[in-house]
DNA sequence: CATTGTTTGAAACAAACGTTTGTCACATCG
DNA sequence: CGATGTGACAAACGTTTGTTTCAAACAATG
């Protein structure tokens, strides 16, 4: 299982781990400090005694789940020579690795972030200027290269339309799975989505790229 | 205000239209049975009387939430001339029109959808059922004509792309209006956003509905 | 009017909640 | 050695939760 951070203090690590996933499973009012504290192997006081308050417990789970829970920039792996459209295919993979395949038991990383995005709280600023806004960033570059000197809300958009397809297949996925039946969601598989995705966005950026024909 | 119901009790009727708001801004562990029959200037026995248990409430109020909350079908409007390029516009319009825009006080509805989608309750099936799947297969109809001939998962696909960027606008709205700043979201109106993504949608389709080019 | 069934009212219930307390174990340092 | 500070522990704190109780108020019907 992997560290939460590099703290020294082992119940302080269970307890960020615990809290995460109760807080995940749950949502804030949902958990229970006494369930946290049983998950951790601790006592139940001490959460009062290494964050304070429930509050605090909460604020420093979200971020320590996700400063651990998404190794790195997702397309950093990306060879600088490769064109944006090649860069788009590995940034959308990424994200479909990383955000919606569900692998076993780190899956409630996210659910935190989906929680925030409902209902921010404190922590949801902290979040999405140090885990989210870099990855956008990257996107926005990437955008940008596939289509010059489009105005800026068109570029915003273009961005969406690509993250919001991939958030998507984690949102809506008890709905969609349900709309379409299990074998055929099933079927979606990360690789098929990535490519799907990928093939979509390139068609939808090319058609508000300049009325020159942007040959690629 | 929009009554929630046809019955014949106003009490019941209060108590439904409190607790879905209630449940909507809290989460149904969140939400208490003390502040909701407060809203609703009815006595704290009164969910026992008229629902049984607050469980029972949550889905009697999810359900008709939905029912009101989305007058009806959102192309049913479309000219049943017009090609499958119009009819799509204008299920995305109405789309975001219902689901995204913010019209005050109707906004809490889909919050308690978008609770669902990330935790499903027993409601989320009868609310799939009744009030999405009917959309999901009028969008669906609209794809395949616009490609016949795709293969299924495809078909799937394509109406993710078109719901999933609909759908971010409202589930990360939080971050994005972050992301960009306040003012560049407020530019993105409804009729801007309708507008791209029938574009996009567009170009994504033709796309995949083009004779199968070489591909990566 | 008396009776019946239905709805509301204030009060209380046990259980669970977040939080606090006081104490004990143990390591560190003068 | 004693003094000091850190952390774990059981127990209890006061509050809030969902739920229940029982009597009063009401409308309808005989």
């Amino acid at each position: 299982m992997g560290e939460l951070g590099t703290g020294l203090d082992p119940t302080r690590e269970r307890l960020l781990e615990a809290a995460g996933e109760e807080f995940a499973a749950h949502g804030f009012d949902g958990a229970t400090i006494r369930a946290i504290c049983r998950r951790a192997g601790a006592n139940l006081a001490a959460v009062n005694y290494h964050f304070g308050d429930k509050e605090r417990l909460y604020y420093e789970a979200v971020l320590a789940a996700h400063r651990c829970g998404l190794p790195h920039d997702p397309d950093l792996s990306a060879p600088p020579e490769a064109g944006p459209a090649e860069r788009l295919r590995i940034y959308v993979r990424r994200f479909l690795e990383q955000v919606v395949a569900v692998d076993r038991s780190r899956s409630w990383h996210h659910d935190l972030m989906l929680r925030e995005m409902i209902r921010p709280s404190g922590v949801c600023e902290a979040l999405t200027e140090e885990r989210i806004r870099p990855r956008f960033r990257r996107l926005r570059e990437i955008v940008e290269e596939l289509a010059p000197g489009l105005e800026q809300r068109r570029l915003d958009a273009l961005c969406f339309t690509v993250i919001g397809q991939c958030l998507f297949y984690r949102m809506g996925r008890s709905v969609a799975e349900r709309l379409i039946g299990p074998q055929a969601w099933a079927r979606l598989d990360t690789e098929f989505l990535a490519d799907h995705i990928t093939r979509c966005s390139l068609a939808a950026v090319e058609a508000w790229a300049a009325p020159v024909e942007a040959g690629r």
